[in-house]
DNA sequence: TCATAAACGAGACGGTACGTCCGGTCTTCTT
DNA sequence: AAGAAGACCGGACGTACCGTCTCGTTTATGA
């Protein structure tokens, strides 16, 4: 998810071109100072001078700071939640959300995930980002849902959407509220909960 | 829910008191100042300067400008969620369903309450206060529950709590992500989904 | 010359009043600053962390820095110049010019005239305050050629301003360039030389 | 005044040889820049831009933005004041100092002067660039009087360097302050009033 | 009735972060 | 090798807010 997506230039490119290294070392030490305090702010002075850049050249690259962040947050993020399948729908419920509810209270990606939320709630252009990233993860989701319906697992009028909202809005109520643990146990439980409810 | 309890005083009042007016004045301009704009940042000073006060005035009764803000919604929106109790879990739900989702997405409240969570984002103050004004709204629907399991409506082994959050789930992440409706065709569906599966 | 002249206000002000402590820390750090190293920058943060404020509060009263830097100066300055009546031409523009090399090269105040410079070359209005001040000096040496052509040491045709001019140029002159001392002993001979020249 | 003069190489010249067309471009975009604005702050971009060429071309041959500055202005400048060898000193003065006043008046080059200054003013090796310059002007100006000694139509206890810094002094004193005109009048009348003091 | 004390509107204050601008250097590709 | 294009680091700028601190004024007691 690069911020500057690769526009097919028919122009062959002159002048200097972007630094990958810089913007490996600004994601880095995003990832870094995300992770680091309890949800501390992340200033962009404080990013530039932990990754060693110019506070212009995040500014070149990035609209705002908070789309860094969340950068640095799905780039980690991706490859930690698989999309099982077991053939069964329990079992595949089961396995992605006991991922998920893993990969969300793992203390880095927990700090890392405060600290974006909070910048997503300034900032309209990363919440935006944000849900970009939500809706590819609640397309993993259905497409477990859609397999079990196939296998005819799901009853005839059961709404998909609403069963992986129920889902992710578990995981991200008390992501947010803390008020109840995420554990494997909760993703099991909720998961035969689902499946039961959807067929 | 005055942020300062009145303290039962031992040495007789003197001075001036507390300017009823003025507090309602403030509580006012920040309903104005949240719904206003499409979630913008609601300075102190522009709160003050609405409010036709000075600033001391609102850092003399709140700890701080998300306290202001919080309580602006939650007075306006207390009255607006019912605990009712029809004698059924199906129809308790549905209808207090309905009420939460009717009063989330009325365009007022939906503007402030986004307002609202972008300052709870960066003020942990005014995040605490947010959970403890969830946990009220929660409490109440865990009631309606509590009392359909000695109705003998629910099965044994059913987690409370989880039935809960899955309804809180899908109203906080429909209302975040926006990528879905929270009508009262949902709150119905939700509502026969949640009865179903705690039996 | 305080940048915020005392318009005589009818409506008795509101508000906190201006901090004179404040301003005058600013301007104490403003000469430390200027006088400390070589004609060194002297940035608005350092001022500001030199005079223990906000940057915010010299903006509240200067138009920028160098109007900082330049009442810095002058609010020194301003006594060290003596306007003298000795009831000669040569030896009235002796004694002023001895003061004023003596004033311009002492190093305080060659650090703090080099970096006004600097700032007055590239902030408009600093040049015009510095213009300002200057002509307030050379108001001082005209007065004292008026003496002596009311007594009659000088000739007719006697262009004053130009005579004045002689003078504040040899000074800016060597100030700036450097190429020549300003001695008490060139002074003296600026003097015969002049007061020859108006007769 | 090539910045780089011809050292003139032995090894066999290899690549590319230096674009005189470019370091043309570079200073006529100098002299539109300086002179256009009031002052206005000539950055490095925007003299690159203007010349078509690159930043780095600059700063092949140049070791400062000012020094490119200056150059600019001192080849255009050269060759617009004289050393007039009239027989006398007066009417030498006067010649020389016409030109002097004229060229230093002239819209163009008193915009680009002014804008030198303010470079000068934070780069101290502009500074130097520009006191190299003024040398040689006093160094003509020097010449003027020399000549008028060895014909004797000096006093023998005369101050060159002070006959010469008042000549100058008067000129950039009024330029800088602007308070009074540098008009062909006041040239003779200087030029008189030096030449009767030197005697 | 008057002194005292608190609350008030106004707004200056110390401090932190922001996003922009510019100078001088470095890198890439073309000539 | 020189040039055009332009990204890079560093650092100052001027602004926006926050939460605190005076000011002089207003209002309610208790002496």
């Amino acid at each position: 998810m690069p911020p500057t997506p690769p526009v097919p230039e028919r122009r062959p490119h002159t002048g200097r071109r972007r630094n990958e290294a810089a913007r490996q070392a600004i994601l880095a030490a995003a990832r870094r100072l995300l992770a680091a305090g309890g949800g501390e702010p992340v200033t962009v002075d404080s990013l530039a001078r932990e990754a060693g850049i110019g506070k212009q050249t995040i500014y070149r690259w990035w609209p705002s700071k908070g789309a860094v962040l969340l950068e640095a947050l799905t780039s980690t993020a991706r490859d930690q939640v698989s999309t099982p399948d077991t053939g069964a729908l329990e079992s595949d419920l089961a396995a992605f959300l006991c991922d998920l509810f893993q990969a969300g209270t793992a203390p880095d990606n927990a700090a890392m995930l405060g600290t974006l939320l909070a910048e997503a709630a300034r900032d309209p252009q990363v919440a935006d980002l944000l849900r970009d990233f939500t809706r590819t993860r609640r397309g993993d989701l259905r497409t477990i849902v859609e397999r079990a319906r196939e296998r005819g697992e799901t009853a005839a009028g059961t709404d998909v959407d609403l069963l992986v909202d129920q889902a992710f809005g578990v995981y991200w109520f008390r992501f947010l509220s803390g008020h109840a643990p995420l554990t494997p146990e909760v993703a099991r439980t909720l998961a035969r909960t689902l499946a039961l409810g959807a067929r």
